[in-house]
RNA sequence: CGGGAUGUGGCCCAGUCCGGUCAAGGCGCCUGGUUUGGGACCAGGAGAUCGCAGGUUCGAAUCCUGCCAUCCCGACCA
């Protein structure tokens, strides 16, 4: 592996970092904390899209296009909200630029200052709110489910590729109900919908909870996440969903007439899930050799590598390469067969590893003789000679088997990093050697939880829907407790 | 915004302390040929105002001043 990358034993970060590249899914821009996603990346992104997108439509929700700019006076309309972003949007000040005064530079036109400065959106709540008032008038306007594509910008002290960059793309649904259980129901059916695409298909188990008051969105009364481990042990955000009660809607003045002509505040949700999640399938599957990439995302499913000598070989190999490739196609898989002449067959294994499609076929002079082929599955690594007879349904199945591998290979690695602790002294421990999930009694409260914070940099990430109801005591404070909530060291 | 580091062809980087055939090497790229069952080899070629702006000097990638940008460690966050 003369090209290959860090190992991941010997520096997590920097193996991390040149994947992205290596695999051609991203790089830095000139740009501070913006990134340039590439096609291969962008690929995988747009097929993340695709599936979240039917699933948002065939839960009953529109997509819609609001503005990049929020005029600033809508961001302070509610105050925890404007609490929460404050400290990281960007501003647009001036409208014109002119010529400096050498003749050869620009610069920022002082006479066409804006009355009022626009903020970069970090989030749409705002102005899409501002909207909602108008679009709302009585219950038959109810629910108003609308989703957003968009990119929205936080200016972030600190930025990973796909992580955490300063300009992101997601989408974020905004919802409007007539009871508040109504929009609670709306909060926890979108994060089902999350936690089921990021298992079907992203093969990434994640825990659902809640989080606590102090890990809360700006602006919500209850956050509903999924939270999933990486292979270095520690946690990832991958999706949020918001009860954001009537706040917005009493920011905004949204009001409806209800079936008997009495004005009411509309419940409101907001939910989303962004590029992030490339960092997330990154960090779950991908080994020393590259990415790894479950079937239902990859852009390729299967490539096909010609090895021959001369032309005549290949054009011989091209005729037992196309066929298998249609059988492929008509059973709707995607097939790449590289027939470039100027890169050699160990390039094209390395290349393809690297980029984490799931199934590579060779086929070669020998399997001309021998009517075989050899199908290396790029999950485990393993290379088994398959008949050419009857390829296409067996790789069809292969490709659902890789799926299912992957899901329950990242749900043992969850299982055997998910660690239940008793006192603090084996929480550090854990903590410090193993890492992972650990759940453990807490008492409740901010104080409790900020200390821990501070001492072990361990985070609650999640009250979960699935620990009980039980007596216990405080993991630090030893005071009361009620449930055991979920603590990690978090990206 | 504090602490540390870096900036040299598309990429990785040597050279900076001690100013003077010094703009080196590797990867990549282009051309031709030989190759092809795990990242090929040979030959030739193109590509750099040494982050920017001043200054010192006969002479600056190298010394001085200012600026800019990026990365790492903190506080902030999906």
């Amino acid at each position: 592996m003369a090209k290959g990358l860090p190992k991941r034993a010997e520096d997590f970060s920097a193996w991390y970092n040149e994947l992205v590249t290596k695999a051609d899914l991203a790089e830095h821009s000139d740009v501070r904390g913006c990134m340039i996603i590439k096609p291969y990346g962008y690929a995988i992104w747009d097929n993340m899209k695709s599936e979240l997108d039917r699933q948002f439509k065939a839960t009953g929700h529109q997509n819609a296009y609001f503005p990049l700019l929020i005029p600033k006076s809508y961001l302070s309309k509610e105050a925890a909200h404007v609490d929460g972003f404050a400290k990281e949007c960007a501003v647009v000040t001036h409208y014109r630029l002119k010529n400096g005064e050498d003749g050869k530079s620009v610069v920022v036109d002082p006479e066409a200052k804006l009355e009022e400065e626009l903020i970069i959106r970090p989030t749409s709540e705002t102005i899409i709110w501002n909207s909602f008032k108008n679009w709302i008038q009585s219950y038959r306007d109810l629910p108003l489910l609308i989703n957003q594509w968009a990119n929205v910008m936080r200016w972030e002290m600190r930025t990973r590729l796909f992580l955490r960059t300063s300009e992101f793309l997601w989408q974020e649904g905004h919802t409007a109900h007539a009871t508040k259980a109504e929009a609670i129901t709306e909060a926890e059916k979108m994060l089902e919908v999350y936690a089921d695409f990021a298992e079907q298909h992203m093969a990434m188990p994640v825990v659902k909870g809640w989080k606590t008051e102090t890990e809360r969105f700006a602006g919500a009364n209850e956050t509903y996440c999924i939270e999933a481990l990486m292979q270095d042990g520690k946690a990832l955000q991958a999706g949020t969903s918001h009860f954001l009660g009537q706040n917005f809607a009493k920011a905004f003045d949204v009001k409806f007439a209800d079936a008997n002509g009495k004005q009411e505040h509309v419940w409101a949700t907001s939910w989303g899930v962004s590029t992030r999640l490339m960092g997330a399938l990154i960090l779950t599957h991908s080994d020393d050799f590259g990415l790894v990439l479950p079937p239902k995302l990859a852009p390729i499913h299967v490539a096909i590598v010609p090895i021959y000598k001369g032309d005549e070989q290949l054009a011989q190999i091209s005729e037992v390469a196309n066929k298998i490739k249609s059988e492929l196609q008509a059973l709707g898989i995607i097939v790449k067969f590289d027939d470039d002449t100027k890169r050699k067959p160990g390039w094209k294994f390395a290349e393809y590893e690297m980029k984490g499609v799931p199934v590579r076929i060779a086929i070669g002079p020998k399997d001309l003789e021998k009517g075989t082929v050899e199908v290396a599955r790029r999950d485990t690594l393993e290379k088994n000679g398959y008949e050419q007879e009857d390829l296409a349904p067996k790789l069809k199945a292969l490709l659902e088997e890789i799926q299912e591998n992957l899901l329950n290979k990242a749900k043992s690695f969850n299982d055997e990093n998910t660690t239940t602790v008793e006192n603090w002294n084996e929480f550090k421990s854990v903590l410090e050697n193993k890492g992972g999930f650990i759940l453990a009694h807490w008492d409740g409260t901010a104080e409790t939880e900020e200390k821990i914070k501070q001492e072990t940099k361990a985070t609650i990430r999640c009250i979960p829907y699935d620990t009980i109801e039980e007596e216990g005591k405080c993991v630090y404070s030893s005071n009361k407790s009620t449930r055991k909530v979920l603590f990690a060291k978090a990206y």
